[in-house]
DNA sequence: CAACTATATTACCACACAGCAATGAATATG
DNA sequence: CATATTCATTGCTGTGTGGTAATATAGTTG
């Protein structure tokens, strides 16, 4: 498997990539689109947040790749774009349980 | 293997490590660590940022056990503190791959 | 103790962006 | 065509934070 060059341009791909799920509100999004495509009014409902809100953080997340569209009448549906997003999160979620483990053991020392 | 549920909470400390990770200078940082540790101010010298810069970035890493201290006298070195960062880095390069191979297809079209 | 060095911290500025309200664009319905 | 609905876009404000210079802290050396 070639390695791609991490030369400053594309650590600043990657960075940009990571900074859009450095954001609490669209991984609720992108975890509410787990079940199955939404539109935007379902997920403004079952997010809470305001219509321009989810539309905006919608638009970042299609246009880096994370979710795909689908337009059909007045509705967009909104899916999943790519799993490999709930790997990194199970990834992440690893590291939270090895911190709350190692500061559990920090405590009982 | 149990699941974290992903409650508010949860997610917000989820995206706070994506953010730490969604910043090129941190990036370089975490690069220049793969090779082996290394002291404050050899990355300075490494990345050409101001010493007060890395040494903040170098904070939060460290914050969030990204990273992992050494004192020894006057130095501190820094090394990686786990190595599933760059598990998480791989499956993003894998991610741009696949964009630049589907924007290729478009373009061929 | 005084001078020096490596790192951390503080204060500040500039800029990016999340959230919100208002407006616009596209499509459907009567 | 007029109206209503869904979503996208724009303009605005407040907050957060990256970069930098100045200063503080900790450790070393003489």
């Amino acid at each position: 498997m070639r390695k791609l060059a991490l030369t400053p341009a594309v650590l600043a791909l990657i960075a940009e990539r990571f900074k859009v799920l450095g954001e609490p509100a669209r991984l609720q999004i992108l975890d509410c689109l787990r079940r199955g495509e939404m539109t935007v009014g379902d997920l403004v409902e079952a997010t809470g947040f305001g219509q321009a809100n989810d539309s905006k953080h919608l638009q970042l997340l299609h246009t880096l790749g994370f979710v795909v569209r689908r337009k059909e009448g007045l509705f967009v549906h909104y899916a999943i774009g790519d799993e490999r997003i709930f790997q990194l999160c199970d990834i992440m979620c690893g590291r939270l349980e090895s911190e709350v483990k190692s500061r559990r053991k920090l405590l009982a020392v």
